[in-house]
DNA sequence: GCCGCTTATTGACATTTGTCAATAATTTAC
DNA sequence: GTAAATTATTGACAAATGTCAATAAGCGGC
């Protein structure tokens, strides 16, 4: 167990970019740490979303709530992670998807404004940042090409081949709707073989 | 008409960052030229991607090729904008996906090892980059959310709300296979209403 | 540990979308 | 300009997926 909760966000740090134990500190002091409940809202679809997180543990899904009450997960966020809803975060405006804790997680925030200033202030941040955004945008490729090339059993298959604890984890309702298909067709895809 | 293939670049790099004469030059320097015939194949599936283009005219089209023959177009990529197999470009591994020219296209290319080049060397250029990432990221993430959240319908109007010169630019076998749908799909959606 | 709520499964059916095929309309290449 | 190739449209049907409903199973909160 990391004696602080900054011990993860440090290794995430020093495994990216090099920096010394003064930015680690100054970095740092930027994040304040929360823990929250099951299923706790973090992020009300409408708001701005004025932080950007990083998960310790647990699990953030970012999700849009369509006027029927239909859930999409947009993505979601596990352990040693960032994430945010990100469009608003970057743009700073409304969102169209809130921000929830799954289940009882404990993270690390902080605001745009810290972020930007980080950004504005150590070149290193802004190098993190970039690499980031490389992957998650990598990622959202992936994800747009197995949603427009792909059935649902064939997405369903690649979830399993790619990130197999995910589906251990969490309800198979959310990993539906992840995947962008009903319960009950992810439901009968799991057992008809 | 601009003088030199240079000028939609430097307006580009002008509108996003703060950037003096000589370094416009630097970075123009690294950039090499190039008009494509309709339907030139700028990279074949399989290749690594050496290169990120801008395009002065025409238009660029990511897509793949499925083992029947079935394409899908991840991503199209117009006047005045950057793009490329990204996945491939910024790993440097094979590509799933080949480029082509639509139409008859002006376009400017860059090595990935200059570019890196750039990016180590101007801070400015690490800068534009991530701006770049952080507007193309937000496109994906709207692009997942309305392949997860509406019918072939609703996506092919916001297609039509948010670029309709796309729709009148292109032919409609490809803004069906953009669009996720097959190309009878759309033409039946077109037609009924 | 139990109650109650949420989640998962299954069936019946409706709807959407895809596939195949034939034909018409366009467009390209020469 | 014309022939050939590509693209678009339409019909008939098949396959995939969604919806609604009923029931079963699982799990969280106390």
């Amino acid at each position: 167990m990391p004696s602080t909760p900054y011990q993860q966000l440090k290794q995430y740090l020093v495994n990216n970019i090099s920096v010394d134990d003064e930015q680690l500190a100054a970095f740092c002091k930027k994040f304040r740490h929360k823990t929250t409940k099951r299923n706790e809202v973090l992020l009300q679809a409408g708001d701005v979303c004025p932080y950007i997180y990083f998960v310790n543990s647990g699990c953030l899904r970012i999700y849009m709530l369509d006027v029927n009450g239909k859930e999409s997960t947009r993505f979601l966020v596990t352990e040693g992670r960032f994430g945010t809803a990100f469009p608003s975060f970057n743009l700073q405006e409304p969102s169209l998807a809130a921000i929830q804790s799954i289940e009882p997680s404990d993270v690390l925030y902080i605001s745009h404004y810290d972020f930007n200033q980080l950004l504005d202030t150590f070149p290193g941040w802004e190098h993190l940042y970039r690499i980031g955004l490389e992957k998650d945008y990598i990622a959202s490729i992936k994800r747009i090409e197995s949603l427009i090339t792909m059935d649902a059993r064939q997405r369903y298959q690649l979830l399993m081949e790619t990130n197999p604890a995910l589906i251990q984890k969490l309800p198979s309702k959310i990993i539906a709707d992840y995947l962008g298909v009903s319960q009950e067709t992810l439901s009968r895809l799991k057992s008809k073989k």
